[in-house]
DNA sequence: AGTGCAGTTGACTTT
DNA sequence: TAAAGTCAACTGCAC
């Protein structure tokens, strides 16, 4: 018997899959996951990555044993299982989703495709995403996302042919031995049911307040889309979400669809560049932080004794996610205040993250992280934020209990609160709750005069154009310096040629 | 009623 | 998807 191998890999449905329909259209098809012990022994992935796969898998597998063929389950190295099943059964052809993965996966699919050429196997993988694989530069990417995203869906295929003599095999508990444990308590559940569910309450119910709820992690678990991790595992396609999304109107929904676009062209930079994933985008920038694990851990643990940080880090390692805006403020705290690589905050974050996809991890920590070049420095002032978006503080007690009694004006800034005020709310400061590990004004201030006497280097701003080339859209472009025109308010609509001279000299 | 002035608001620039 | 600083216009009030 030859077969067709459709190889699933963080694309876990049946609907809307290209290389599943074109296989079955060929022949009998082989429907296989391989848990790779590996790639769940790497850094930046994690125990709660891994329970919302194997919750999504049960699914598939549920979905594809009533089409007629269940889905085959094996564990280990994904050449020498694909190895043996070629020896076994023949393998015509091998179909999957093109992966814009991390370095492991890169470098195992180079394998794989090694494996195929030298046994004469052609392997097809097919985008199903709006990213562009081999695209040289930026330009026009958008409309080809566009037409991408325009494309007629592909329901789920009427039944596959039964294999016979071929077990599903196991899915296991832990994907690797000695995995360390990850308690995520209140973690979304995988699969592509739930993933439905969250997108018809969100179109039909949560979707108009969507703009206005984003930016507050007091709203933002209810107000947001919350499908990201379905996306990432692949439970739902993303054409399938702009589609349904655009079927309805108002302004909460174009900004949905807007972060729908935004999601492919942050992937599309490691697609272009793998070496993100290490390497800062603009050299000037490489080796400029300090690693320190001390910093690091009280970073990661919620303890740096800022409450909106802690509290942030703390909600996101309970729920596996949280709000873009306090993703980025964390980021850019470990970056900037604590001056830590973004490599080291990032891994941690990446494995926080059930809806980890490497593409928009790598290239948000860097961004974040002033590291693109590309983009204005942004540093987030934790209390601004906390005051901006968690007013009242009803955020920050839930998270970090220890400051439950301390007045609103202070929650934000415990370490203002006198002795004795610390006695009347029960809190002893650098006990209870640690005092701030660095002064967050001073430390802002410090590492926006670091980072800006590098952007005003000789040879910067070159080197960040032709970042801009290769990865910026047209609108982060860097206003190219001294030959903007200013405009005073008094004379708004200025044309005056004389003005505009010794504007310009 | 008009003027002076401190404090506020908002657009825009710089870092 | 930032924050802080600057500057001019505006506001409310006293006289």
């Amino acid at each position: 018997m030859v077969l067709q191998l459709v190889w699933f890999k963080r694309d876990l449905r049946v609907q809307d899959h290209q290389p599943l329909q074109q296989a079955l259209l060929r022949g009998p098809v082989l429907p296989l996951y391989i848990v790779e012990p590996d790639l769940w022994r790497q850094p930046d992935f994690s125990g709660r990555q891994w329970a919302f796969c194997r919750e999504s898998l049960e699914h598939l597998r549920e979905q594809l044993a009533r089409l007629g063929q269940p889905l085959v389950v094996r564990s280990g190295d994904a050449v020498a299982l694909l190895d043996q099943a070629h020896r076994r059964f023949g393998i015509e052809r091998l179909w999957s989703h093109e992966e814009t993965g991390n370095d492991w996966t890169y470098s195992r699919d180079r394998r794989v495709a090694n494996w195929a050429k030298t046994h004469g196997i052609r392997w097809t993988q097919l985008p199903q995403f709006g990213v562009i694989r081999g695209l040289r530069q930026r330009k026009g990417w958008a409309q080809r996302w566009e037409s991408r995203m325009a494309e007629p869906l592909i329901s789920a295929p009427d039944g596959l042919p039964a294999i016979t003599g071929l077990s599903p095999g196991p899915l296991p508990i832990a994907p690797a031995k000695g995995l360390a444990s990850d308690w995520c308590p209140n973690r979304q559940v995988g699969g592509r049911s739930e993933g439905l569910q969250e997108l018809e309450s969100f179109l039909t119910e949560r979707a108009p307040a969507y703009a206005s709820s984003l930016s507050s992690p007091v709203t933002a678990f209810r107000g947001c889309s919350r499908l990201s991790a379905y996306l990432s595992w692949g439970c739902l396609s993303l054409r399938e979400v702009v589609q349904s999304s655009r079927h309805e109107q108002g302004r909460s929904i174009r900004s949905f669809e807007n972060r729908l676009h935004w999601h492919c062209h942050f992937i599309q930079k490691l697609e272009a560049q793998p070496a993100i994933e290490f390497e800062d985008f603009h050299p000037f920038m490489r080796g400029l932080r300090c690693a320190d694990d001390e910093r690091l851990a009280a970073w990661a643990e919620g303890r740096t004794g800022v409450p909106f940080v802690d509290a942030c880090m703390r909600a996101l390692q309970s729920h596996g996610w949280i709000n873009f805006r306090m993703r980025a403020m964390l980021m850019s705290f470990a970056s900037y205040h604590l001056w830590l690589p973004w490599r080291d905050s990032g891994l941690h974050l990446a494995r926080q993250f059930v809806d980890y996809e490497p593409g928009i991890h790598w290239s948000q920590c860097q961004m974040q992280s002033g590291s693109t070049a590309i983009n204005t420095v942004r540093i987030y002032n934790p209390i601004k934020q906390g005051q901006d978006h968690d007013l009242n503080g009803e955020f920050i007690r839930t998270w970090v209990p220890e400051l439950h009694l301390v007045p609103d004006v202070y929650v934000h800034e415990p370490w203002k609160l006198s002795m004795a005020a610390q006695r009347k709310a029960d809190l002893r400061l650098g006990f209870d709750y640690p005092l701030p590990i660095v002064e967050p004004v001073v430390a802002a201030k410090e590492a926006k005069q670091r980072i800006w006497a590098i952007r005003e280097r000789s040879g910067f701003s070159a080197i960040a154009n032709e970042i801009q080339q290769r990865h910026g859209s047209r609108r982060s472009g860097l206003p190219s310096t001294g030959q903007r025109r200013r405009r005073s308010r008094r004379d708004p609509v200025s044309s005056d040629s004389l003005q505009l001279t010794l504007n310009l000299s």
